[in-house]
DNA sequence: CGGAAATTGTTTAGTGGTTGAATTATTTGA
DNA sequence: TCAAATAATTCAACCACTAAACAATTTCCG
């Protein structure tokens, strides 16, 4: 209970736009002034909140306290391992990219051994950097543009990875033997680099306690990732959906054309050979139609009310985006009533980065408790 | 707190295969045995558990008092509207059927107030015969073959419904005006209903703390119900999801041939013109074909592992299967990992009715302290 | 200016619910 | 017949939250 009441201060206190006092936040979350003066004095003294000027007055009576998380507390290393680049980056409590190492290099012609083991040097470095800031790095997330279960990249087709333990070749480099490490799909990372960064902050599920619960549209859309394969990652309010096997979001084999042109995964017809990086080179309408009955699938089945284009798709949004819209019209049986957003992607090519690192300090939002054991 | 605790405890009486003691409860939930006969009196007292003969023996010391849960004790009143017929059931809480009440008849002509007085009418007597029999109906839900938001139904297509308050003329029939009563859409609550029946009691979801969390199958599934129409309801984890809007599962109009057939609903190529019952009537292996195409979108986009086909694909499942499966190899991307599983519904035509009946007993499972302030 | 009103934050007593240990109850087995 | 084993209850202690009083600090208003 202490520890789901101490996630509750710390989440009102990172959803607020302005600092707020201790008796705002009782009176947001509803537990006691109190309470929450108990609560806080934890995290503060833990190193997850910190008090600072108190937001301009507004009345009479004794001035607030203001409530704000730290930027010198825990932290999260995000790691990208791409085609055609590696990637580190460090984000603070506050969700602050604190820093950030790229080395473009052709993955392709290394083994995942090599491959790995340079990435492993940049996030020693980017660990150094942090910890020389004051920041402790609370653990690393890794993106990979693949399939991925049980903590194995099963499948990376464009790396010419296969069955690659890519958390153990990290957690071998000395300097990061001690972190907790994980591995996800670039595409799912992505989208929740993306959430972060937009419909992050203003949590609609835990909105003061109205009678009705007809939840409106909240932290959901689709993330849709365009590189050689496509990939999408389905956030459902605020929380990613990695299907019950970890292998959601493979949209790139989505049927479009049943009898269509032959994939590389044996199967006729899929998106990826319409609407995949070569495909969009030499027909971008037909890419839109492709990707945009592909999408239909998608709210139809899912009732999504937001799809967000990222990757290649984002730089080419504007055009692609009728040809899309279009299909969605026409296919989507609740287009009439109420429209399906089309969005580009707010975040460029960190996407995936920021994603894995926020996954790391949203580790630590979600149970303070467990940090403050920690570092007690 | 309590209510969690209350709400733990039932769960696990009810998940069991044995009636299990008050000190198995305690080992499988963590809690103490004090605190286990605590909570477990209280639901004694309330109504929800009773103590039963012992479970056969298994060795040295003092004999174990099993529990179980009542069937005399809350009761959930399950109702369905459709095109043939009105159907209400009362499920108790071990989730056996009580009572049945069918009245076949075409509702086509028959406007929305003729149509809901007569089931009302229905309702009521099956509401009086449970109490007959000591339970108490906590509530009510429909099932409607329509499109569900706001608990108005928008639009049911093959009933002429547009924009009907079913729940308020329910609650006009004067025995029923007490009661709670939801509306939900008829492949929502079949799904439910299947969930009921077949994975329901397995619950993987709060198994032993062990350390691997990467979830073995669970409770996900997609049910697909073939009528004049095609829905889907999909449970993952145990849980239906119901979209932002509550507009999910309109698996009939997702796209399979492009620029197919013209749909009703001005689309072209959607599902339900080659796997509808017109269309089945036709021809049988366009139909699984079609099915496959649109089943492989599902799961490439979801990974959901296990695939249930009710309404009118149920009796004829063994001439859809090979047709099905042979598109699942073809286009789900990770089916040589792991293959996608395919199998008829377990309940018939009751399913929706059956599922609705559980959504009132769930509420009751999940919330039993609300059940013991009103029965206190 | 000075006191009343307002607002924040802390202190203190009280309460609900859980834990842990000791106790009672009831059986099997030597 | 007594020791060992298992089930359930009792009771004191404890933890975390609540409610209400209180202290601190400001603004408002005469």
């Amino acid at each position: 209970m202490r520890a789901h009441n101490l996630a509750l201060v710390l989440h009102t206190v990172a959803n607020s736009t302005s600092p707020p006092s201790r008796a705002a936040v009782a009176g947001a979350t509803g537990l006691t002034r109190a309470t929450v003066s108990a609560l806080v004095d934890d995290l503060v003294a833990g190193g997850l909140l910190i008090e600072v000027d108190p937001p301009p007055r507004t009345g009479a009576g004794r001035p607030a306290v203001g409530l704000a998380l730290t930027s010198t507390g825990p932290a999260g290393l995000g790691l990208e391992i791409n085609v055609d680049y590696l990637a580190a980056c460090v984000v603070d409590l506050t969700g602050a990219v604190r820093h950030r190492h790229v080395e473009h290099a052709d993955q392709r012609p290394a083994d995942p051994a090599q491959a790995l083991a340079a990435l492993g040097r940049l996030a020693a470095a980017a660990r150094l950097a942090a910890e020389a800031d004051g920041l402790v790095v609370a653990g690393a997330a890794l993106a990979v543009p693949g399939l991925v279960a049980g903590g194995l990249v099963r499948v990376a087709p464009n790396l010419a990875w296969q069955d690659v333990d890519a958390v153990a070749a990290l957690r071998a480099v000395p300097e990061l033997a001690d972190l907790p490490v994980t591995v996800d799909n670039e595409a799912n990372l992505a989208a929740l680099g993306e959430l972060r960064v937009t419909g992050g902050l203003s949590n609609d599920r835990d909105r003061s306690p109205g009678p009705t619960d007809a939840g409106p549209s909240g932290n959901s859309f689709l993330y849709v990732s365009g590189e050689i394969g496509i990939g999408a990652g389905l956030v459902i309010d605020g929380e990613l959906y990695r299907g019950v096997r970890g292998w959601s979001g493979e949209i790139g084999h989505v049927t479009v054309y049943p009898d269509g042109r032959p994939c590389r995964c044996g199967s006729r017809g899929c998106l990826e050979q319409y609407a995949g990086q070569e495909a969009l080179a030499v027909d971008e309408p037909l890419a839109a139609a492709a990707l945009g009955i592909a999408l239909s699938a998608v709210v139809n089945l899912l009732d999504v009310p937001v799809i967000v284009l990222g990757g290649a798709y984002a730089p080419i949004f504007a055009t692609l985006r009728e040809g899309i819209e279009a299909e969605l019209r026409a296919r989507v049986l609740t287009s009439g009533l109420a429209p399906v957003t089309l969005r580009a992607a707010a975040l460029g090519p960190d996407a995936a980065m920021r994603g894995a690192a926020d996954t790391i300090i949203r580790g630590v939002r979600e149970d303070p408790a467990a940090w403050l054991r920690r570092s007690a």
